[in-house]
DNA sequence: ATGGTAGCGTAGCTA
């Protein structure tokens, strides 16, 4: 089963590029984040086309929005609301065989790396904190799941370029490092692309729209993450950044797909 | 230290 994630930052501008992934990557599911569109106005038709028959979408107008995409039936589908907002930011589905499959957008968090001065990095630690709390009642690590997103946090020193120019950028705080550890330790989570990309590498899978060259000046973080509960961590076969994609035209989203496949 | 780009929706917010 392969699973793809990607931030696709309007989902009515790239259609045309997620078209394109689908006939390069033939993923069975596609997660998508920040899709920027209502559930009444989100383009359905294309994807039917393409064989993903079944689809979970949670949308708001301008911002933010999920979707699950899929040519595996999908069960049990839901809606997590997260600080009390209901702000589309994380939806689930079962897929056969029991898997459990979330699809997270985390807060951005915005400039100031101050959660007293800054509330969009207020709301951003606290949503961390409550899926930290939340994990351990909902599941166990037994149970077969997989959550995949844009996380908005780049943990490891070569997660970002530059580990001592991002201690203060928001991303790659302390602070917020240490939550992100603290939700993977919480039910066992397995960061499924360092399983096969060492962590003394550098690996990226978003790129600013504002360098003037992304590629040449390679200043990247790698905020999207697919993690698995020790009840598939055995079944993880490839884990790939679609970097290219970065580059692809006309207008490329500034993140790119990540992409897993599990043996189940 | 600053400003750089993109999308939505048509001003200014969010990233």
């Amino acid at each position: 089963m392969k699973i793809i994630t990607w931030n696709i930052n309007s989902i009515r501008m790239r259609m045309d590029l997620l078209v394109k992934m689908i006939d390069q990557q033939q993923p069975d599911v596609i997660c998508l984040q920040e899709t920027k569109v209502t559930n009444d106005a989100f383009p359905l038709k294309p994807l039917v086309d393409c064989g993903y028959g079944h689809i979970h979408i949670a949308g708001m107008k301008s911002y933010n929005g999920v979707a699950i995409i899929s040519r595996l039936p999908l069960t049990q589908v839901g809606v997590k609301n997260w600080c009390g907002r209901q702000d589309c930011r994380h939806i689930f589905a079962e897929l056969p065989g029991g898997i459990e499959l979330h699809n997270v957008y985390i807060p951005s968090g915005g400039d100031i790396p101050d959660p007293v001065l800054n509330e969009k990095f207020h709301h951003k630690l606290r949503f961390l904190d409550e899926m930290i709390d939340w994990w351990p009642q909902h599941r166990s690590g037994g149970r077969a799941m997989v959550m995949v997103g844009d996380f908005n946090v780049a943990p490891l020193e070569h997660d970002v370029w530059s580990h001592a120019q991002m201690r203060d950028v928001i991303s790659h705080t302390p602070i917020e490092v240490e939550k992100l550890n603290r939700l993977q330790a919480s039910i066992g989570w397995t960061d499924s692309l360092r399983t096969f990309v060492p962590s003394d590498r550098k690996l990226y899978s978003w790129w600013s729209y504002r360098a003037r060259d992304w590629e040449s000046s390679d200043r990247g973080r790698r905020l999207d993450h697919i993690w698995v509960t020790p009840a598939l961590s055995g079944s993880l076969r490839r884990g790939v950044h679609l970097r290219e994609a970065r580059g692809w035209l006309p207008k490329p989203s500034d993140h790119v797909p990540v992409s897993v496949e599990l043996a189940v």
